[in-house]
DNA sequence: TGTCGTACTATGTCTGTCGTAGTAACTATA
DNA sequence: TATAGTTACTACGACAGACATAGTACGACA
């Protein structure tokens, strides 16, 4: 299967992972799966981007954690939920992206033009 | 006016140097200008990004450059044209915008949603 | 004489992503 | 009962593309 390198998928594990918080905190496990299956496979999120985005967000004021103490087994886990600021940077981010897809698409050649 | 940022912008430079190598040889000045005018100066490729692109895409075998020594007042000027490998690496990564941007819109919410 | 445009080169920094490794508890299977 | 698999992370260091800053050098124009 084609693969999404690091480098066009950078700057956008943003929007992805925000996309996930926007109705419910989440915490990593879980948004991990659920990229991989609303990306139908398409794109899997390494657990290492995954976790340091939740930091760099966190410090950025993205986000906000909390610790489930309670989990069956004494098994913690930490949930992200998105604050104001974060749905602010999500809009943002998606206005960005709108407006780096019409430029790019100005750079891709008609299939003809290739041949 | 929005910006692109670099995060965002990484790894597509490869795409827009190579389209505008596909049909005939240029360099770098030129091709800076190409670029902020046919993105209707939405982004405008730094000088250093785009001499450190060129290195690594002739290092990678997808350009070769000649020299023009015969300019007027005895002015060099480098140019680059596309190899095979470059149309190729071209198509592969037109291949991967398109999955890339499948992906992503995924993740894009409805604009009704984020009221 | 000085500024603007052309056409680069050099050097070092930043940061998001990734590779590798490790921890630890529960859960299903043989 | 052993062990493999799933869940749920954390730590550390490396990489590479983009960037900031600075400098060079020539020509045209005022």
């Amino acid at each position: 299967m084609a693969e999404i390198s690091s480098d066009v998928i950078r700057g956008y594990n943003d929007i992805i992972i925000l996309f996930l918080l926007l109705n419910s905190p989440s915490y990593g496990y879980e948004i991990s799966k659920q990229i991989r299956t609303l990306s139908e496979d398409k794109y899997i999120i390494k657990e290492t981007t995954l976790y340091s985005a939740f930091t760099r967000m966190e410090k950025n004021g993205f986000i906000e954690s909390f610790v489930d103490e309670d989990m069956a087994g004494g098994k913690k886990r930490t949930y992200y939920r998105l604050t104001e600021a974060g749905r602010e940077h999500y809009r943002a981010k998606c206005e960005e992206w709108k407006l780096t897809k019409e430029v790019i698409e100005k750079f891709i050649a008609d299939e003809g033009a290739l041949l």
